[in-house]
DNA sequence: CAGTGAGCGAGCTTCCGCTTGACTT
């Protein structure tokens, strides 16, 4: 049996026993040659020759084994000498399936072969798989050849305009790079344009307890705020809001100072908050950017780590879903940390919101079939290993609990000014009610729930006072740039690029000079404009 | 006889996606 991936290899050689000998192609086995010496000689003087396809014979392309796989073929081929059969189990995707017709291709195996898929490693999956092969699939192996030939028939020739027209700055061009750049360009350009605009409002402190307010409407209209303005610093809409400047704002505050203030209502609003979907790759690098302030690269070299330890499931996947052997041990760890109530009624499935998903994998979860938690695993772990562990641990856990239940508490109060102007602040805090998934994160708060605070009790008609009353001075900022985790979810989102190259596109981008780091913010360099306008 | 310069040809760069391990900083 071939599959993928050598340590997949390993786990499912223990699974089937000694009647199956399980190695791995480790990746593609073959590939397009890079450039015209690698022909044979006598096809290295073709204008297509260093395109290693034959635009005049039917796009006709020339493979190559590259000499770091020699040795893996070898293996692969001493192994097939006496084996029986061939079993190809290589991932499920496009790619896999070429790799599996790549294989036929090279090792020409003289016993039957047969094509397996499973999306999960567990002893009952591949005995089912093993029970139930396949045909190659011809269409998918067609797919990702044509994939292929179109990336190298646009991505060598555009490079070369690109050299021709600009000079030898410009690297590269490609069909997933040259986006990631220009996505890049574009906001720049948007932050170029902005033109910010200022604006004024009251923050005030009102006893009991010192709970926070906003002036939020003044004689009846609304004050305006950031999201009033366009790009361009005019405000947006028609609708009538009170745009206050700091004379105004100032003024506003000192003729307040003397005010009775009076609480004109008190809205109290339930709502839940959904626990999110398990790990994709794309989801773990833009948590790990966000809670550890990892890149890309780094997150992805610590998953490898566990995978290969038997940690975690495979770290590159597109897929949000859990086996069925996942969701229970899932389920039977909150029952056994949280009890009972907090497991939500039946599993919980999640939409995926990547529509090029090809779902070869599971989500990356724990590994096995009961997990272990992050203080189990303590010593086992170094700290990054244990920080990442700790982040997929939650993550998948927390999927299969209950909502969390939060109330929202929104506070009207009211004062008039000695000008007469009728100024009305609105507070608002949020509790818990019940915890639910939250109770999995602790100390990993989900998004939004940072500044989640109490107000105090209050009635209609109560009559309080201002501790403080403070005007302060705003500007609309630009949108911010991308960082790595936020420009590979816009990737993901058009569709662009795969779980195992979102890594290295950033690293493609940074080293062909086209944008740079500052802090984490990807900032664009001149020849990328040059390249995004040409292009 | 040594050095210079023109002209010519060969070879390199470049794409995306699948794996790990051997390197260097």
């Amino acid at each position: 049996m071939i599959v993928e991936s050598p340590a997949k290899a390993k786990k499912i050689a223990g699974y089937l026993g000694e009647d199956y000998i399980v190695m791995a192609s480790v990746g593609h086995i073959r590939d397009l040659a890079s450039k015209a010496s690698d022909l044979p000689e006598g096809e290295r003087k073709h204008s297509w020759s260093k395109l290693a396809v034959n635009v005049d014979d039917g796009y006709r392309p020339y493979y190559i084994v590259h000499p770091s796989k020699a040795q893996t073929i070898r293996d692969l081929k001493a192994a097939l000498k006496d084996a029986k059969e061939l079993l190809l189990a290589t991932d499920e995707d496009r790619e896999g399936e070429a790799i599996s017709w790549h294989l036929l291709e090279v090792l020409k195996p003289k016993v039957p072969v047969h094509r397996m898929v499973f999306n999960e490693i567990t002893p009952e999956a591949i005995r089912e798989a093993v029970a139930n092969p396949r045909e190659l699939d011809m269409q998918l192996v067609d797919a990702q050849e044509t994939r292929r030939i179109v990336d190298r028939l646009y991505g060598y020739p555009v490079s070369e305009v690109l050299w021709k027209k600009i000079g030898r700055d410009a690297k590269s061009a490609g069909r997933v790079q040259s986006v990631a750049v220009r996505l890049v360009v574009d906001r720049e350009r948007e932050r170029i344009a902005f033109s910010s605009a200022g604006y004024w409002d009251i923050d005030a402190v009102f006893s009991p307890e010192d709970f926070k307010a906003r002036l939020t409407s003044l004689d009846g209209t609304r004050v305006a705020i950031g999201k009033d303005f366009d790009q361009n610093g005019a405000l947006k809409s028609q609708d009538k809001v009170t745009l206050l400047d700091e004379a105004r704002a100032s003024a506003l505050a000192a003729g307040l100072k003397s005010a009775s203030f009076t609480v004109r209502s008190v809205e109290q609003k339930p709502s839940q908050r959904k626990p999110s979907a398990p790990f994709t790759t794309s989801t773990m690098q833009q948590e790990a950017s966000n809670r550890l302030r990892w890149g890309g690269q780094r997150t992805m070299r610590i998953a490898q780590s566990l995978y290969e330890n038997g940690y975690i499931t495979y770290m590159r996947t597109d897929s949000v879903s859990l086996s069925s052997q996942a969701l229970n041990a899932a389920r039977v760890q909150v029952t056994e940390l949280y009890g009972p109530e907090y497991v939500e009624a039946t599993p919980r499935t999640f939409p995926n919101k990547s529509k090029n998903a090809q779902e070869a994998h599971e989500a990356i979860r724990p590994a096995g079939d009961a997990f272990r938690t992050p203080d189990e695993l303590r010593r086992e772990l170094n700290a990054d290993e244990f920080a990442l562990y700790d982040l997929v641990w939650k993550r998948t856990v927390a999927s299969q609990m209950v909502n969390a239940r939060v109330a929202t508490t929104t506070a009207k109060i009211i004062g008039t000014a000695t000008d007469g102007s009728l100024a009305e602040f609105t507070a608002s805090g949020t509790v818990v009610v019940f915890p639910g998934f939250y109770a999995a994160l602790k100390d990993v708060p989900e998004e939004g729930s940072e500044n989640e605070h109490e107000l105090p009790a209050l009635t209609e008609g109560q009559v309080i006072d201002a501790r403080g009353l403070n005007a302060i001075g705003h500007t609309t900022s630009p949108p911010a740039r991308f960082t790595e985790a936020k420009l590979v979810q816009r990737l993901e989102e058009l569709g662009i690029g795969r779980p195992s190259t979102y890594a290295s596109i950033m690293t493609t981008i940074l080293d062909r000079g086209y944008v740079w780091k500052k802090g984490s913010a990807l900032v664009p360099s001149f020849i990328a404009f040059a390249v995004v306008r040409l292009l």
